[in-house]
DNA sequence: CCTCAGTTTTGAATGAATCAAAATAAGCGC
DNA sequence: GCGCTTATTTTGATTCATTCAAAACTGAGG
C-alpha cells in the first residue's frame, strides 16, 4: 500500500492535479536535498529509495512537474538540463563556468527597468531571463589545477 | 590555388592568428548573410559553396571561430548552439519560445545597476547574460494553429 | 619550393532526451 | 472495499547535437 498515508509532497501534487504516485513524490524529495539536480542526478536520489524506478520515468516525472509548474527547469549553455523546486520566484542563477555548479543569486538591485529592452525586432516579450557566470568558491580556490 | 587574393574575411581570419582556409572563409560569409544560424544552417551555406565541406569541419571552425573570440556562441535553451559574428557587444537576444527564431535586442535601458546581483553565493562574478522569450511576428500572427 | 604544424576528412561514438507499445496502478464512483 | 478507466511507468529502441580519433591534406613561413 504505497503512500496511504498523506505527505507534504502528496498534497502538492494533488493539488497540481496530478496523480500522488511514488516517483513524483520521491522526485519532490530528491530536489528539496538537490537544488539544481539533473534528470540523472534525480534518477540516483530516487532509485536509492525506489529501486524500481527507470530514468524514462524521471523523464515523465519532471516533465509532469514542469508542465504543472511545480518545478522550473533550468538550461544552462554547456549543461544538461537541471531542475529546482518553485520556491516563490525572486531568483536568478549563478553559473560555474569551469565545473557548472550553480547558485542561486537574488533578484538583481534597482531593476524593474533594467529588464526592458529597448527594441525588440518585432517580437512580443513576455519574460526576460538572466544567468551570470563566474567562478564557484571551490574552482575559484584552484586556479592552479 | 584557392584564396590567394585578399578578402575582408582572410584578413580578419590572420589577424586571429589563424589560417586563412576555404571553409573557415565561407563559415564567416555564412554568418553574414545568416545571423544566428547553428551548426547545421553553417554547414548547408558553406556546402552549397564548397561541396566537399564536412559536418565536422564546420564543428571545428566554429569552435576555432569562437575560441578566438571572432564568433559568439549562443544557447537558448531548448535550441542548438547558435553562432553569431562578433559584432561590438551591446546586444542581447530575444528568442520566440513557439518556433526558436531569434533577434537581436540591444543592451537594456538604465541598467548597469541591474545586472549587479545583490547576493553571488559565494560565486566570483564574470559576466551577466539576458535572454527574453517571447513570440516572433510570424508566431504571434498565427495564434490559433 | 619544401616542410611541418595546423586543418579537414572520414568514420565512429557519446550523452541527453524523446518516442512508442505494453504493463501497471491511482483514485474515481459505487 | 471493489472494479473500472485512464494516467503513469516500464521496457526497449531511436533521434539529434556534438565530440573523439586517426589518416590525409594544405597553408604559409623559411
Amino acid at each position: 500500500m504505497p503512500h496511504t498515508e498523506t505527505s507534504p509532497e502528496r498534497d502538492l501534487l494533488r493539488s497540481a492535479g496530478l496523480r500522488a504516485t511514488d516517483p513524483r513524490i520521491e522526485t519532490l524529495r530528491a530536489l528539496e536535498t538537490h537544488p539544481h539536480a539533473d534528470a540523472q542526478e534525480v534518477f540516483d536520489a530516487v532509485s536509492s529509495v525506489l529501486p524500481d524506478t527507470s530514468l524514462q520515468a524521471i523523464y515523465g516525472v519532471l516533465s509532469a512537474l514542469t508542465d504543472t509548474g511545480l518545478v522550473r527547469r533550468i538550461e544552462p549553455a554547456g549543461s544538461p538540463a537541471r531542475y529546482e523546486l518553485r520556491v516563490g520566484d525572486n531568483h536568478h542563477h549563478i553559473v560555474c563556468s569551469k565545473c557548472g555548479a550553480i547558485g542561486d543569486v537574488d533578484c538583481a538591485v534597482g531593476h524593474a527597468p533594467c529588464l526592458t529592452p529597448s527594441t525588440t525586432s518585432g517580437f512580443t516579450l513576455t519574460t526576460a531571463e538572466v544567468t551570470y557566470w563566474g567562478l564557484c568558491p571551490d574552482c575559484a580556490a584552484a586556479p592552479l589545477t
